[in-house]
DNA sequence: TTTTGATATTTTAGGCGTCGATATATTAAT
DNA sequence: ATTAATATATCGACGCCTAAAATATCAAAA
């Protein structure tokens, strides 16, 4: 009740009033970081590279696991449903940068993998995507960005505990 | 580079390998923890009022403005673009939860506001999605939601300048 | 005034995302 | 073996979201 800003910043935090709850506050002020954010990037990818977040999230998925992944694999790690994926990973088989197989041990399956292109095309884009992610954190310094990235575990376990219920 | 967790959870947050920048993975467990959250009480609103998260927004805002909202307010404080704006206020007013007047300075432009039943839909609504916030926060004690407050303040505060350039 | 440039909103085309339904294959129970 | 239950992936309908272009208005300068 001390002080009240000289003007809010004009976006999603703006929801909360002073009436509301801290723990409200909070998560207005983690969805307008993570949305700031990710809106920057996914400017840049598209501007810089032509292509998509959602793409170069299932790219980088695929980066990380180069025996492939299965389509629900895929749809866990990228927190998004079945259907999705399959639509996502539609464009990029035609665009070449990944494949489909199937799978050997599940005729119901496919293990989806990056192809040659898709490999080399993401490392080029991951090189830039990570420089800009350094950039979007520069203003913090190394404490203040540690404590940070312990305080979402915390967030993380209790948001996932809360909503296992 | 003292311990590496037993098994990663199967989210976003995996894409991040070892040899990424801290940054990187600071970022993708931020991703992961706002994912989460969103998509936990999107889907508590669909499933408990039949109602999706962006018009549960769009009327927040509106809520704490009841002299109304202009088209471009309302998209800039919800970091979306425009024509987005547009579909979602259609959709309101035609159950007529909002209305568009026409501005009595300017002929270019609406005034959104919410009606009497908007109103009293969204008061409801508001109580039960603080509630669900609070849930889902409530693993974590007092002096780290501080904490994570503050930060995060710090994390816009650098996003935001760096996003500018 | 007419032009010029900026602002406010809508429109269009295309991709992302959910949900629910379907087809097919696996697994377990009978 | 047959049946039933479960798991994998796709499809269709619908809504969100962006970017770019179109429309209309305003405001200021020539």
């Amino acid at each position: 009740m001390s002080k009240k800003p000289a003007a809010a910043a004009s976006d999603t935090e703006t929801r909360a009033t002073s009436e509301h709850a801290p723990d409200l506050r909070l998560w207005l002020r983690t969805l307008a970081c993570t949305n700031l954010i990710e809106n920057h990037i996914r400017s840049r990818l598209r501007a810089e590279f032509g292509i998509t977040l959602p793409r170069f999230d299932l790219m980088s998925q695929l980066e990380r696991s180069p025996q492939g992944l299965k389509m629900g694999e895929l749809s866990k790690r990228m927190m998004v449903t079945g259907g999705n994926v399959t639509g996502i990973t539609d464009q990029l088989v035609a665009e070449g940068l990944v494949v489909r197989e199937d799978s050997p041990k599940d005729r119901r399956a496919y293990i989806v993998k990056l192809t040659g292109e898709g490999r080399r095309s993401f490392r080029k884009m991951a090189e830039a995507h990570e420089t800009w992610v350094v950039e979007l954190f520069a203003g913090m310094d190394e404490k203040q960005r540690g404590q940070l990235y312990e305080l979402l575990a915390a967030l993380k376990r209790s948001a996932s505990k809360a909503a296992a219920k």
